[in-house]
RNA sequence: AGCUCCAUAGUUCAACGGAUAGAAUAGAAGUUUCCUAAACUUUAGAUUCAGGUUCGAUUCCUGGUGGAGCUACCA
């Protein structure tokens, strides 16, 4: 038990000999610091038990509490709030328990235990990736990590959309204009090469349409009826006979951008279990739905398309079927549902894909729901907002995207500069330099996204730098670098248990800090949100930094003030290194 | 048009229905013979509007305003 459980647990056991009533919840908060005290408890919600002056109530349970338990020395009352005061030898148990926990705040998974299938990236194979990207893959990998650290096994996978319209589009393209180029002889990474061509083929797309609109069609018809879109459109239909040479030319180019993929996720620092493919999945769910027209959850309309009617559950109808019996992207999520349950021990699956997707995964769900299938309900939809430009959505095709590759080099290079004038790293080399810099532009980039709530849009100015000032990434870094910088120094034994210690105010701020981690990783398992690890590490960081400015560690009076010190820097270290790591941040021994 | 989401200091972010709404940055003023000043300390500055529920509302409900997204036989 840590100290806070130790006095919720005298408070309730102490109302429940004063009133004789049982109370299951009580609600506790960590007293603020303009007032007296360690813990809180709001007294209003107990007036439901107990009829009677908020403050009286109060009153009368510190006094019971003070007098007949050892862990709480004092109390106050103000207004509805009794604040409790702790008796400081719990606060050095508590920081014995964690000090000795090796592994602090992360649980392990129970044997036999499902698993949690964390989707996250699955790109489209015709173009590069941008911030958007970026983004839902930090998200992806951090959450799988929390989870992970939560007690649970985690799967993570991405499906990767390899078929379809978009890569014929750069497919044709590259055939009519691309002359052979391929990465090796324009030294271009694989993605860029194909996005490139996705582009021209926008270009000539755009052109016919005004072309098409002067000759006197509708911007809708012009639309459908541009020749190059129409040979895209043949294309797919010989991809999906299997033509040899459209299908020959599909492999060579998704083999660039699965190059360039990699090298981008390698830079990112991201990783997954198994990769689903489209072109491999995209007829899967059929089956399914003629299973489920008998069931009566689709129909079938005149056309020959069917259909499921959504608007008893104050949703559209929405088709699952087209009249030529081909699967559309629901079907083809449906079967991918199912083959996945089917090929795992899954408890849940959770999508991360942006929150325009919302309405989506919620048919999804509530189809999959409707078939019958029991685990309908612990399907997540990892919803999050968009990262926007001050002049709006990013599109590829426009050009008006931040390349991740690029905006991965800018940091580093940003870090570079920033580290070279203040100059403190004559003793590493080239190599170890440089990766300081991808370090540091990383930790960066990665802190600056993940702090944000996932479901909060992002704006993001290109002009505008990102910070490494104040809450950021590498203000974190350089705490941990500082502290290692200490452990360094110290030529004494301090691993051994101190006792006895009289604690100041900020040695105790940081060990009620310290005591939240797990909790922390809970709530952020469970919310599906890296913002609730950031913002925690960022409080311990300011915490820290303070006892540090305020506090000699290596200089202290005493022997035992020494190790103490030390042993907290320690803890508070590997704190840091074990949130960020769960935010797939690395730390720095130096800075 | 309908549906969904969002609105907090100049700016970027916090706040299980709880106390005087916290940080960071930009602004003002300080701290380095002492463990790394990418740090620390002090200071000024905000809940879109109108109602309602509640002992108590940034948080829940209704309405208005402003912004984004979705409403494809695309994925």
């Amino acid at each position: 038990m840590n100290f806070q459980e130790k006095i919720e647990f005298a408070a309730i056991s102490g109302i429940q000999e004063i009133y004789q009533i049982k109370v299951d919840s009580l609600e506790f908060q960590s007293t603020r610091k303009e007032f007296d005290g360690d813990i809180t408890l709001v007294i209003f919600p107990l007036l439901r038990y107990i009829k009677g002056n908020p403050v009286e109530i109060g009153t009368k349970i510190g006094e019971y509490l003070k007098i007949n338990f050892p862990e709480i020395i004092d109390f106050n009352v103000i207004k509805g709030f009794l604040n409790l005061v702790a008796n400081p030898t719990i606060f050095l148990e508590s920081f014995q328990e964690i000090y000795q926990n090796e592994h602090y705040g992360i649980l392990n998974p129970t044997t036999n235990s499902k698993s949690v299938m964390v989707e996250y990236s699955s790109p489209n194979t015709n173009k590069p990736l941008h911030l958007g990207h970026v983004r839902n893959n930090l998200l992806g990998y951090s959450v799988a990590n929390i989870i992970e650290a939560s007690g649970k096994k985690v799967i993570k996978t991405q499906i990767i959309n390899d078929r379809g319209i978009h890569i014929c589009k750069s497919m044709l393209a590259w055939e009519l204009y691309g002359n052979g180029a391929t990465p090796k002889s324009t030294g271009l990474k694989g993605d860029k090469l194909v996005g490139n061509y996705y582009v021209a083929f926008d270009k000539v797309y755009k052109k016919e349409i005004e072309q098409l609109i002067t000759e006197g069609k509708s911007e809708e018809e012009a639309k459908k009826q541009a020749p190059i879109l129409l040979k895209a459109q043949e294309m797919l239909l010989k991809w999906e006979a299997g033509d040899e040479h459209v299908v020959a030319l599909w492999k060579k180019m998704n083999e660039w951008v699965y190059e360039g993929f990699n090298a981008t996720y390698l830079a990112l620092g991201v990783d997954f279990h198994k990769n689903y493919y489209e072109s491999q999945t995209y007829l899967l769910g059929k089956e399914v739905v003629n299973e489920g027209m008998e069931k009566g959850v689709f129909y079938r309309k005149e056309d020959g398309s069917v259909w499921i009617d959504l608007t008893d559950d104050g949703l559209d109808e929405k088709i699952v079927l087209r009249s030529d019996g081909t699967a559309v992207y629901m079907t083809q999520d449906i079967g991918t549902a199912i083959q996945r349950y089917k090929e795992f021990s899954l408890e849940s699956l959770i999508y991360t894909v942006g929150n325009e997707q919302d309405y989506h995964f919620k048919v999804l769900f509530l189809i999959m729901k409707k078939l019958g299938y029991e685990w309908a309900d612990h399907l997540y939809h990892l919803s999050y907002g968009m990262v926007d430009l001050p002049s709006g959505k990013m599109k590829s095709r426009e050009g008006t995207v931040v390349d991740a590759d690029e905006l991965i080099e800018e940091m580093k290079n940003s870090a570079q500069e920033i580290s070279e004038e203040l100059g403190k790293l004559e003793s590493y080399n080239k190599i170890e330099k440089q990766n300081l810099y991808r370090i540091i532009g990383l930790g960066a980039l990665k802190y600056f996204i993940l702090k944000v709530d996932p479901k909060k849009r992002i704006l993001f100015d290109p002009k505008e730098s990102i910070d490494f000032n104040g809450n950021t990434g590498p203000f974190i870094q350089y705490t941990y670098a500082r502290i290692q910088s200490i452990l360094r120094k110290a030529d004494f034994e301090f691993s051994q248990t101190v006792e006895n210690y009289n604690l100041n105010d900020k040695e105790k701020s940081l060990i009620k800090q310290l005591q939240l981690y797990p909790e922390v990783i809970q709530n952020a398992a469970q919310n599906l949100s890296p913002a609730l690890v950031a913002n925690y590490t960022f409080d311990l960081v300011k915490e820290y930094n303070s006892f540090y400015q305020s506090n000699s560690i290596l200089n202290a009076d005493t022997l035992t003030e020494k190790q103490f010190r030390t042993q907290l820097s320690y803890k508070v270290g590997t704190v840091i290194k074990s949130a960020f790591g769960l935010l797939g941040i690395e730390v720095p021994e130096r800075m």
